[in-house]
DNA sequence: CTGAGCTGTTTCTTTATGCGAAACGATGTT
DNA sequence: AACATCGTTTCGCATAAAGAAACAGCTCAG
């Protein structure tokens, strides 16, 4: 008894789901070696997954993920109140500094997710994509976000992460991540000096909703020798921009409990 | 036996994300309602995809599709090679005409889909979004669409769509979309003139693949008012924006096999 | 304060269903 | 032509999924 609610079937199915983000254009044995399913079983789990419109069968017997997945995608995104609320702020301080704005939240499994990005023109920018997952740890907003949950549950994740230093810059343990999150509540804002990347920096700030929970994460990013030279005016618009977008989600407007 | 191959439990778990895509924050008792499912079985079907990241719970043990869609969209979108290959060119048909340019293709079940959307900044302009179904037969691209796949294909399809008149110009029978399918055949391109909503018109023109196939097809939408007055000129436009895409997808390099 | 009527969760039992092994037919390679 | 490998199909058995019902927690009305 492993999970006892787990129904394996649908697991499977998407566990190929899973795969096929991996890897496109996938057939029956492939998938079966991959996953360690019997050829008959993962024949009957795509075929259910075609009927209902989540994988597409191309000429070949080949399987990919359905554009279904475009179109529900669109709604989550959406759905997140806090996206369309950033979106006009967001926009106007990609333009006023000229670099790429995010919004970020928290997945349940304590990791940075992108909500929403605002390209710079320039062409040398941050590579992300909407939906995409990242480490808390190591991302501005990612600190942003752990700096502002209950301080139980930043402790509880900051334990279970994976500090693998990918530059010399990086945090290497969660000792040295709380006590960063200590300066970034009394800061109100985050940094990532070239933690994830050499080169790549990014100031953030928090986002409260009517209840004065940090929901969200706004950040702008770019290259140090475009950052570093303005950073103190670029820290405010980011300071302004996040506390725009928290008016306007309600904070503020009842006596939000704001924590300490 | 309904369909032997169906599997039971990942249809209804994919039942249960197709319901979460139309209604946001659903209970256990309510999906169990909706589907007429039981409480026990709906519980472990949306035990088990939290448990693989597909639906969240929230605070009130309400489930909605988690972010991962938004990713696996991303994925899927940038995975059509035409999307990446049609950008440039679709941003300068809109810029040219300021009019929202379209790019989109075909699913299995016979109805368009919309790839990518390139918005005019004019303020009155179509409704659609990314990932979006709309029916083949009142719409220029699928028209277009239609009209340039194997002809056995197109008339099975015909036969079955639900001709349901949403405007005085719209499509009514399967003969009247045949023959308009001739038509659009000799012209090159394909007009919708209100048939969806009165004020809305759309051109499109077909994009070919290297071997020759029709793969998606390209649109410019804008209201009445400015799309009739320079007609000729904006299709002009798209032939060429749709021409252009087809090269960049190597259609013209080799011998392609163009149908008649 | 209490009881009714909702939840979501858990347990249990029975049956149907999903699983692997193996045969089949079609393709393509050596 | 023999072989390998693929997707598909069949079959029988053990397992796992489904439903009924008990349980616990909540809200609300009287």
């Amino acid at each position: 008894m492993k999970d006892q609610y787990i129904l394996n079937s649908v697991a499977n199915a998407l566990q190929i789901l899973d795969l096929l983000s991996q890897q496109e254009s996938l057939g029956v044995a492939e998938i079966s070696k991959a996953l360690g399913f019997g050829r008959a079983s993962v024949f009957r789990l795509l075929y259910t997954m075609e009927k209902s419109g989540y994988v597409t069968k191309n000429v070949h017997a080949k399987y990919d993920l359905a554009i279904k997945f475009a179109y529900y995608g669109a709604l989550v995104v959406d759905r997140q109140s806090m996206v369309q609320a950033s979106k006009p702020v967001l926009e106007k301080l990609r333009d006023t500094y000229n670099e790429t704005a995010h919004l970020s939240m928290l997945t349940s499994s304590g990791k940075l997710v992108f909500l929403s990005k605002h390209y710079s023109g320039s062409s040398l920018q941050m590579y992300s994509r909407v939906g995409e997952e990242r480490d808390s740890h190591n991302t501005a907003s990612g600190k942003v976000m752990l700096a502002h949950i209950e301080q139980e549950r930043a402790e509880a994740l900051a334990g279970g992460f994976h500090y693998e230093p990918l530059t010399v810059h990086s945090i290497t343990c969660a000792e040295q991540l709380l006590q960063e999150l200590e300066q970034i509540r009394q800061h109100g804002y985050a940094v990532d000096r070239e933690e994830t990347e050499i080169g790549l920096v990014c100031f953030s700030a928090p986002v409260f909703d009517h209840r004065g929970e940090c929901v969200a994460a706004i950040s702008l990013s770019g290259p140090t020798s475009r950052m570093y030279g303005r950073q103190d005016e670029i820290i405010q618009g980011v300071l302004a921009a996040s506390q725009a977008i928290s008016v306007s989600l309600g904070f503020g407007s009842q006596r939000s409990a704001r924590r300490a």
